[in-house]
DNA sequence: AAAACATATCTATTTTTTTAGATATATAAA
DNA sequence: TTTATATATCTAAAAAAATAGATATGTTTT
């Protein structure tokens, strides 16, 4: 639970705004084909276009929420699904509170 | 209240160490000689030694935590102290648990 | 009023982050 | 088994942050 790493990953609005957004996926993304669940998230190519960023930025982005284990990603076929991690968001939110 | 920008603040260690430091500034820091207590915080010299950086480093970094409103100044003859804004700190992580 | 001191700001350099195009990899479809 | 599709990684350029020396400002002391 690195603080300071973790805090650099949310001190980016993009990537701020892709954690809001798998917070409720059915909401902020269309439905995806193969699956008709978003239990393990949402694919890259949707959180592409809702950001409107490139494709290789968009990766860059959720590898690095994904190295501070921020969101847990899924293979599904040529998809990856990235959803939110939520024990380790809890586990920040609280070290900060006692931390900080 | 701007998460993205609080979030940039703490994505250093000498900052968020300096909150740390200032929660406790009699464990952390040598007493002041014109006043007897901290209840205005600590004065940059003091937080500078304890960085080991320069001056002008931890003054620009003290104006950045000022900036996002995580510390407030106060002005006692030549020295500046500084102590935590707990209001502020506290409607952060209360914000993170909400909206992240 | 001059000298000393604490802090802030200015300027410049180095380091890190952002960003995207190009390319690679892995899977699925034809 | 070639082609298309989704994502990851590589490479490089631009932007932002880190950092400190020099200088400015404000305050106290002499």
């Amino acid at each position: 639970m690195d603080i300071v790493e973790i805090s650099k990953v949310l001190s980016n609005k993009t990537r701020v705004n892709i954690l809001r957004w798998l917070k409720n996926p059915a909401a902020n993304f269309p439905p995806h084909q193969d699956i008709d669940h978003f239990d393990d998230g949402v694919c890259v190519g949707y959180i592409q276009d809702k950001t409107g960023l490139s494709q290789s930025t968009v990766s860059t982005y959720l590898n690095s929420m994904q190295n501070v284990d921020l969101v847990i990603p899924t293979r599904h076929g040529k998809w990856t699904y990235y959803r939110r991690n939520e024990e380790v968001i809890k586990a920040y939110v609280d070290a900060l509170k006692t931390e900080l």
